[in-house]
Formats: C-alpha cells, structure tokens, sequence
DNA sequence: GCATGCACTCGCCGCCGCCGCGCGCTTGAC
DNA sequence: GTCAAGCGCGCGGCGGCGGCGAGTGCATGC
C-alpha cells in the first residue's frame, strides 16, 4: 500500500484534495483538467483516476461521481504531497499576545489557548493540562477548616495553584498545621512531587527522635495532601463549531462524538499517545482506532515547559479540514503556549 | 389572557400537555377521549379544543393534525394544573451523596453539581459560581514571581481558593509580600471584599504615621489582589444531551444556541434575573427574552449559602420537557447544594 | 349538552420520469 | 506508447403525482 505515485498521478492527488477539502464535492475530471496547469484533458486524467482508484486513494462515491479521497488518500497527501500555508502575520502576533497577556495559572492558560485554538481553526481544540506529577512544589499551606478536615494549598511549578480538602485521622490545630507547612517549605521547596513523596515517607521513618516529632506529623499530613491523584486532564472549546460541518449532520453520531469527548476517559488515553511524538502528529478518520471519530480528523503537538514534555494540544475537526493551514496552526500554538508558560513564571 | 378555564377544560389541556410531552406528537381528540377517564366522545373533545385554540392555549400545526400546546398553554399548565411528581427516594440520596462527598471549593462543586443535574434530567444543567463580591476573606498570602508580578492566593468563604497574578508598580520581597499578608489576615479576616476593598482604602489614608508604613504597603498590594472582578460565572454540563430531541435537530439553530452558552454573557443577564426569585423559576420558548431559546425552556433556582442567595442552577431544554420531574429535581439540587456547601465548611 | 356520521383537508410516502454529471471504453492521431 | 476525442451509460437528485391515514369541522339527531 505505500506504493509510490509517479509526479502526474501526484500532482493530481494533490489537486483532487485541495480541491475536495475546499468545496466538499466529489472532484470530476474536467474539474482537475481545467484548474491544474498541466494541459491535460479530462480523459486522460480520468486514466489516472482510475488507476488511483485501483490503487485505494480515491473512490467514488457511486458510478458516474467524481472522486473523493480516502483516508489513504489523505494519508499520501498529508506525508508527500502538502504545502503548508505558513500563518499570517497577524495570526501569529494574536498567538502570542493572546498566550503571553495571561500569567495566570495553567489551567487558565489551557481554557484560554483552547479558545484560540478553536476560534483560529474553526474546529474543536482540546489542550491537556499536564499531570501532577511532573510538577515541582513550590510551596504550600494548611489550612483547618471543621474539625478533621483540612484545606491544603499547593503552589506548584511557576504559579499554580492547587488545592483540595483532606480528611485527617485527628483533628489539628491551625498553628500546629502552619507549624508543618514551614517544614515542608523549608526542607523540600522545589522538589518535584512523585520524589516528594518519597522522601516524606522515607523521613517519616527515619525521624523516630523526640525533636523531629513535627517533622514526622507534617509528613502525615502531606501525605495525605499530596496524594496520587494523577489523573490527566483537558479543556475542551468551540466544541459548537463542529455543528457548521455538513458532513457532521448525523445528530446521532455527533451526539456519540460529543459525550465521548464529555467522558474524557477514551479521548486522553489518544492524547497520551502523542506525547510521544515529537512533533505534529494526526489520526484521520478510523487511524484514532475511536468509533466516534470515524469521519473526523484529530491534529496534535505535545507542547513543552523546560524542555521537558508537559502535554498535548489539538484540533478536532471533519476528516475535509483545511490541513495545510491547521498543521501550521497547531504546531505554532504548541510553540508559543510554552513559551507563554515559561513567561507566567 | 388571563382566562380561567372551565374545569373540563382545564383536565383536557392537562391530559393534553402530558400526552404531548411524553409522545411528542400532536394529540388528536380520540386519543384523549381514551386516554381520559371522563368517558366523552372525541366529538365533544374537539368542541373544547377548539375553544382551548380559540384562546391560545393549543394549536394544531396544520388542519387535520392533532392539538400541540402553545407556550401560553404550557405556562397554565405549569401555574395552574402540573401534579409535580416527587424524586424518587434513590434520586434523592444520590444527590445528597454526590454533593456531600467532595467538601472541595466551590468551582469544583458547581461542576458535580451540573454533571449530576444534567445526568438525572438527561438535558443540560447550569450552575453558576458565586459573585467573589459576596465572598468573605478567610485568609491571603502573597508570592512572589518575576520581578514585577505577584502570586496572589486567596481563601474566601469556607473552603474556596482564588489566585491571580497582579502587576505591582515596583519590586517586592518575599518577606516583605510576607509582612503584609499577614498584616491582612489580622486586621481584615471574616471581612467580606467590597467593605474589605474600602476599608483597606480609608486605612491607607489613615495610616500616615511612620510606624504604619507597612499597613500602607499592604493596602497598595491587596488593592491590586483583590481588584474588582465581579464577572460573573456559570458551568455547563450534558450541552450533548440537547442533540437527543427530535425537536431540536434543527443544527444551524442549535448550533447559535450552544454558541450562546459559550459566549455566556447573555445567559448570566437571564440567570441574574433568577437570583431574585425566591424558588424554581421557569421561561417558556421566547419567555426568556432570547432567540436562541425559541424552542427550549429553563428551569432554575437560586440557591444559598448560610441563608444568603449565593447563585443560580437550572436545566436547560426542550419546550417539551417533563416538568413534572423537571421541577422538583431542580428544588431538590439547589436545596441539596446549600447544605452540601454548608457541609464543606 | 353531547354523540354520530360524513366530507374535507393536509402531511407523508412511495412511484416515476426527467435531467445532467462524470465515468469507462473505444477509436484514432501523433 | 501516450494522449485526446467521442459516445453510451449508470446513477443520484428533483419535482410532480396519487393513494393513504389521521383528525378536523360541521350538520344533524337524541
């Protein structure tokens, strides 16, 4: 199947494509003769046609169509055959203004890159807040509320804020509970949290003498405060644009597609996958493997804070998306949304 | 308009709006000669629908197709005949549970709150977060970040934690943003921010004296912390459940609907109106005042916090909808959610 | 006041024939 | 061998037609 194309059949694959992507209707022979440049007449590229067919690229959508690409189709061009349309000037300068206004937290900064991303593309876009456990503390803070319970706040990485209520097996009062925030403050600021972790619970140990008795209850608390919850997650915008695309009439499947993306569980276990990659990476059609993103196409770049991979950022968007713009797109936003991050700090 | 039916009447709009709202179909006279347990022939019936078309109540959507109600029909019947079905002891629980079980901030809880809301009414379902204006400020801490940009992290109300990032007008540091927020804690814990907001100005003008230079300072910075931000907020959840009603399968009009929701400014206009309300308030179609819910209604209520009107929650859907569930669930949420925020304290 | 019977009006649906597009095939030129 | 021209054909889309069923309005009778 990755047979090689000679130029014309290519330069026609390409055409059909850019064509279909633009109007949405199967492409005819007269069509390709007239809007390439290559003085050919509709018979011949029929001849092409044919052998393109044969050759699983294209079909028709029943005798006497023109052609339409098909996922292979697609393939070959994304690979071989795409110009990329390099952003406008102005798109690039709202990228960045837009990412860089924003200091703010990260989830923030992903609602906002996510509106974006949506607004530019004119799809869906989905940016993934990193996990937990890549973070490194930088401070953090108790505070008591009824009885046992106990309201921790975490500044992690630049200035992100967590927080969340835990339940302790006694009751602690406000000073002890500030007594514990300062250790942990002082002795592990700027650890990263999986060792954090682990140092708290190998210290917890090891500190058996009277005068580190605090020491081992700021552990006990910030066990419980830094608990596991690794569980990804991402913001989804412009989810409403999806409804403009007649090739997503289906209100069945469209309803499929949405509570798929609403459920998160299935969509993420996609986005991990390309964390990996090393650049724009895209599933059309069934490559995702997902049911529901059957004719839709899903274009991603992980995006990086430090150099290090922190997540994944993309759009969603009808299989006949306008790729040579939203490769662009995409790889730009992932670029400058960690640049934007290391400017929050 | 205001017409009292005649008890005859009114039964048969009542079956009528029941029938209809369960089968979604045009109800005809024999349907409801059956279905009512009056025993009169279909004859008579048509003879009352016909006055019930005559004032309004009910119109066929072309002659010789059964009754449909009008929004005036279902706003009688809502005011005047609806037998409101009580929640299931199992819904009822579940609610109680959902809500009790995460004590964490308000944010957090307005979106469970939504989720479970528009899961047991298979619509969508809107909360909408507390005004930080009628917040109380339990405690803030400051951190600094590069150098003209402060971490600003706030504990207001019970349990709930808000951070900004602020630009000062010069450098601080980290023991002097230190100095202050503790200086704030002191005097102006339990204070809620607007008063907090002119207290700390007039305090500023007080405080002229050399030995409360640093209150000074303090009120500088906080007054840029606690910056008026009183836009308003609301979360969405189930926006996918809309695309299930035949009804509403016009997708160029839902789509402008889900755009709306987006854009949110709109609908927080219409939800404010709701604080007012003293329990479940309901638009019909254009009674809402807005386009895009031409053919959906909006059930809500406010909800409280220590006896206070805190925000609004509501189900978003079709015209046709089961108030008779509806209604109660909606109650029974924002009863729910008062005690759960109270619970989380 | 209510029921019966009847004519009438629509919307829905399947049927049919027309139209035009774009293909495949064949043939012929270079 | 490569390509263009011409021809017949197959098929989807569209609009008009007619039968059907549902449910109404009205006249009439108890």
């Amino acid at each position: 199947m990755a047979e090689r194309l000679d130029s014309r059949a290519a330069d026609l694959l390409k055409l059909l494509v850019e064509r279909y992507v633009q109007d949405g209707q199967p492409v005819g022979s007269r069509t390709l003769a007239r809007a390439g440049h290559m003085n050919l007449s509709p018979a011949t590229i029929r001849n092409v046609m044919a052998d393109l067919d044969e050759a699983g690229f294209v079909r028709s959508p029943h005798t006497s169509a023109g052609r339409v690409p098909t996922q292979l189709g697609y393939r070959y061009f994304i690979d071989s055959l795409l110009t990329p349309e390099p952003l406008s000037e102005r798109d690039v300068q709202r990228i960045a203004r837009e990412l860089l206004r924003h200091g703010g937290p990260t989830c923030d900064l992903a609602e906002i890159t996510s509106a974006l991303l949506s607004q530019l593309s004119g799809m869906a876009a989905v940016v993934t807040v990193p996990k937990r456990n890549r973070a490194t503390l930088r401070r953090i803070e108790f505070l008591p509320l009824s009885e046992r319970r106990v309201l921790a706040i975490l500044v992690v990485n630049h200035a992100e804020v967590q927080n969340r209520v835990i339940s302790t097996a006694r009751e602690y009062s406000a000073a002890e509970l500030e007594r514990y925030a300062n250790a942990i403050n002082e002795h592990f600021a700027g650890l990263d949290l999986p060792t954090l972790r682990n140092r708290l619970r190998a210290d917890a140990l090891a500190a058996q003498s009277h005068v580190h008795q605090h020491l081992r209850e700021a552990a006990k608390v910030a066990a419980w405060a830094l608990g596991d919850d690794s569980e990804e997650d991402y913001v989804l915008a412009g989810g409403s644009n999806l409804l403009a695309y007649q090739e997503l009439t289906d209100v069945k499947r469209l309803r499929e597609l949405f509570e798929a993306l609403d459920r998160k569980r299935e969509m993420l276990a996609l986005f991990e996958q390309c964390l990996q990659a090393s650049g724009v990476q895209i599933f059309i059609g069934e490559e995702s493997g997902y049911q529901v993103l059957d004719e839709c196409s899903v274009v991603t770049a992980p995006y990086f804070i430090d150099g290090q991979v922190a997540g994944v950022l993309g759009v969603i968007g009808p299989t006949r998306m306008a790729y040579h713009r939203i490769i662009p797109l995409v790889a730009e936003t992932a670029l400058a949304l960690a640049t934007g991050l290391k400017a929050g700090s």
